[in-house]
This record gives structure tokens, sequence and C-alpha cells, in this order.
DNA sequence: GTCTATAACCTGATAGAC
DNA sequence: GTCTATCAGGTTATAGAC
């Protein structure tokens, strides 16, 4: 009886939270209304506000997970002393694609966000050590000597990340229909690396 | 005396004006209070109402305004049949980083508003054929048969404008200051037709 | 834990005097 | 054109019964 209390109560705030993290990316924080995230999960409003004390807790919450999924994944890749930067650049290129695929307007969102606020999720932004010491930072460097690292760093994010942003551009004049765009990507994802070697001129 | 009138109800109107598009641009639309421009342009918002008709209005104007400074200065750059790719690649990286330095925050505000609303600004995107059949397109396409010169298009795009959309998350940890972020994109202005021409095998 | 009812506040917009 | 006052509706959050 217990278990099952404690069961429905999880799924409860588990449903909650899912359908705040899809309100929140797919709207911001502003244009969600808590209202709409308690009916779509078909929760009462003071309910949500029993399990989550307030609106900003619950952007918190997702916050934390959309800049953990964008940003703290690859890390491990970044680290791996074993791969070269070859091994690195492809599987770079397919865990993102593969992963903005699932969730188109994560990236946007999380941008977004970060830039309205700064201050607030400087913290939780691991860019310093993780990433700034990373393996991949110094192969790019051996690679490329003459140029920042973290310029070349933010140019393969640009080649992967910024066509999910001018997704909804390029359908506003039915140029790309939506299996097009995904057929686009998915060829992108093998064209990234050999592109980025490219520019490294390896 | 009637000139004295124009002058100054011009001067409020785009004074107005002026303050809706840097606090639209700064939060986006939900977030932005119209009794916050009108108290940062020193107006009533009654007054406010009376010029304009409503917030989406306003808000209209700046859009329009916005993705034309976004999308539609550069076509004349890709419809002239006079000058080589590699020279529209010079120009390309030249006009938007200036215009970007000038307005970081303009295109993750314009791409993200048309992500929340497609429908609404759709007509207004002159992707169609004024991009799509330009003489750029097609002078990609001969440097690079075996690809989509449409992804190439969004290619260079990403490498100009997605810095700016990490600028904060750079700043966010004193890994790049604003110095050393505004003096990285101006090597870049220089490095991102070279690295475009790598990309193009050319 | 769950609900109803409501407080407390904010926002866009307008009526009406000057 | 400009202002004060205010409306009508919406929003977050909570008190209190069950």
């Amino acid at each position: 009886m217990k278990d099952k209390k404690e069961k429905e109560s999880l799924s409860t705030i588990e449903k909650i939270k899912s359908v705040a993290r899809t309100e929140f990316i797919t709207n911001g924080y502003s244009a969600t209304r808590t209202r709409d995230i308690a009916e779509k999960a078909g929760v009462n409003l003071a309910l949500m506000n029993y399990h989550f004390r307030s609106k900003d807790n619950l952007f918190d919450l997702v916050m934390q997970e959309s800049i953990e999924k964008l940003f703290s994944f690859i890390i491990p890749t970044l680290q791996d002393s074993t791969t070269s930067l070859e091994e690195k650049l492809f599987s770079l290129s397919d865990q993102y694609i593969n992963l903005i695929l699932e969730e188109p307007n994560l990236p946007i969102f999380v941008l977004n966000e970060i830039q309205h606020n700064p201050a607030r999720f400087a913290n939780q932004i691991r860019f310093n050590t993780e990433i700034m010491g990373s393996c991949y930072l110094v192969q790019l460097k051996e690679a490329d000597p003459e140029n920042d690292p973290v310029q070349h760093l933010i140019t393969y994010l640009g080649i992967l990340l910024f066509p999910f942003f001018m997704r909804p551009v390029l359908a506003a004049n039915g140029n790309v229909s939506e299996d097009g765009f995904v057929a686009a990507m998915l060829k992108r994802k093998q064209m990234a690396p050999v592109w980025m070697k490219a520019i490294l001129g390896i």
C-alpha cells in the first residue's frame, strides 16, 4: 500500500516534470503558464505548487537538466585521451545530431534563457575545467597551432547545431520539408567531420 | 508651430520604437512589458497605446525591421553576378560580423521568436526567390556539385552567427572577456571565408 | 496528497478630462 | 497629444476543507 502510494506520487511528480520540460523548452520561461503545465499533466494547479514550491523552482530543474543534456554529455568524449581528433569529430557529430533530432528546440531554448539571465545559470555551465582543459582542445591546438582552439570548438558546434536554429525559417517558405530536413541532417552527420578536418587542414 | 508639433510627435514615436526595439530584442516578446517600454522612453503608457494600437502592433514593427536587418540586407550581395564566390564569402563575413557586433542579440531574438510563432512571420521571410535562386547558391553548387548548396549556406551562416549565441556561455565562466570576444570575432571575420573555402575544396 | 476557493498582484488597454 | 484613473482579465501562489 505504501509502495503503491509512493509509486503514484512519484509518477505524478515525474509527469509534471515531463510536461514542464516540454512547455518550457517549446515556449520559453515567460510564455509558459503554470496553469498550462498543470492542465496538460492532468494535475490540479494547487497540487503542483504543493510538490514544487514555485514556477521558478520547476524551471530551475528543467534548466539544470537541459544544460546538462546539451553540454555535459559530451565531456567524456572530449576528455578521452585514447581516441584521435578525427574519431572525436565523428563521435561528436553522431552524438549531437542524434540528440537534437530527438529534441530540436533544446539548443535555442538553453542558449536563449542563458542570454536572458546569464548570472542565474553561470555556475551550472561547466565550460571551465572539463572542456577548456580537455584532450579535445589540446588536439585542436596541435592540428592548427595558428588559431585559438576555442574558436574551432565554437565553429564545430555551430556546424552541428545552427541548422536547427534555422529550421523554422527554412520551413516557413516551404523550401525544406520536415522529411527533407531530417535527411539533410543525417547527411550532415557524415559531412560535418569531413568539413571540420578541411578547416583544420588535416 | 504645426511643424514643431509634428517634429516633437515624430521624435516621441521614434523614441518609443527605439526603446521597444531594445526591450524586445533583449528580453523577448513575452518577458517585455509595455509599462517598461513606456517608462524607459519617458512616455505615458496611455500615450504609447494612443500612438501604437497594441503591444502586438509594436512588436510586429520591431520584428519586421529585425528580420529585414538580419536576412534581407545581404540579398544584394548574394544576387550580384559580377563578383566571384570568394569575394561573396569575404563580403558576407565582413557585413555580418560588423552588424552583429553592433547588435549581438539580434540573431537569437529573431530566430527564437520565429520558432515560437512560425506562421506569424512566415510571409516576412524572403528566403524563397531572393536567396534560393541567387547567384550565390549557383556558385556554391558549382564549387561543390556533390553537396546541397543550401547546406553550405547554412554552414556559413552558422560559422558567422553561432559564436554570438555562445557569447553568454563563454562569458559565464570568465573564459572569454568582452574584449577577448570582440577580438576573436574580428579574427573570425578574416578566417571564416578561408575556412569556408576549405570546406568547399576551392 | 488532493481539491475548491480565493487572495494578491500584474498586465494590456481604454475612458474621459484637459 | 497628453495625462490620471481605472477596468477587465489573467497569473502565481496559498489557505483551508477533506
